[in-house]
DNA sequence: CTTGACCTTAGAGCCGACTCCAAGGTTTAC
DNA sequence: GTAAACCTTGGAGTCGGCTCTAAGGTCAAG
């Protein structure tokens, strides 16, 4: 049991989980990361539990969850308990988000659609609420 | 006729569109307003097609296009041709980039989804493909 | 012992579209 | 005539999550 905690450097973390060294650097200095206990010339070392934490961020990070989120999570996790509960929350947050988005997303879609196709058929017609052309020109039926 | 053209203000245009005078600012900078031209003291005045100058960009920033975009739009109709032939280019390309964010959005809300669903049902079990809790706690089956 | 790959820091830069600030000059309404 | 409401400028700040830089110190391999 003498495997001795493998030092690992900040660069070591980074490569386990697939981001840089900086990044890992920058959830620190976020909160999401505790200060790293440190060598005698000043390098960061990490066991692995860093490795867990780390990918834990990402997965959480691929969750759409923001790095102020996370470091609730971790606040909880911290604690010993499963973050679940807090997790809920945020997800179920989340989740009405996204939903929003996708509906704002899909009603633009739909009316550059609708504007596209408007373009395509008619040329300049009257694609579009505002008046694409300089007031002077294209003033062919100015139904104001 | 003589109705004098209308020395409008950067303000005046603004609140015309419903925008910010400094956002009318902050658009001239940014190449989409072209340098207006000043009054005895330096205060800019417009004619009435800033407005619907103005308007042209609000429409098409509904329209989700940035600034950039926009600012190549308004050179077209600045050389008094319709902006429809790029214009048709970049909804398109607008349309596409809105269909694949939708689809990354859906794709996440539905993972978020069945997350969610496995931690209300189950709780710490196996909610998610990384550990939600510090390694020491909730492993019962520790499938690596 | 040298080379090269790592590590350290603070701080600036990036994307986008504003928004706010200070400190002053101008115009307008009463 | 005076006060309020406008205008001017440049630059910094906002949000999020990095990413990059410079200028140095350290460590492992050969």
């Amino acid at each position: 049991m003498t495997t001795a905690t493998a030092p690992l450097t900040v660069g070591k973390v980074a490569e386990a989980v697939g981001v840089s060294a900086d990044t890992i650097r920058h959830w620190e200095h976020e909160g999401l990361f505790p200060a790293a206990g440190r060598s005698a010339a000043g390098y960061r070392r990490y066991g692995p539990e860093a490795i867990d934490r780390a990918r834990f961020i990402r997965t959480c990070q691929g969750a759409g969850l923001r790095l102020g989120d996370i470091a609730d999570l971790l606040a909880v996790r911290d604690t010993g308990v499963c973050p679940c509960e807090p997790a809920e929350q945020h997800l179920e947050r989340r989740i009405g988000e996204i939903s929003a988005e996708i509906a704002r997303l899909e009603g633009l879609r739909s009316q550059l659609t609708s504007m596209l196709r408007a373009v395509e058929d008619g040329g300049c017609g009257e694609p579009l609420p505002a008046n694409w052309c300089p007031p002077e020109q294209c003033e062919e039926g100015g139904a104001t």
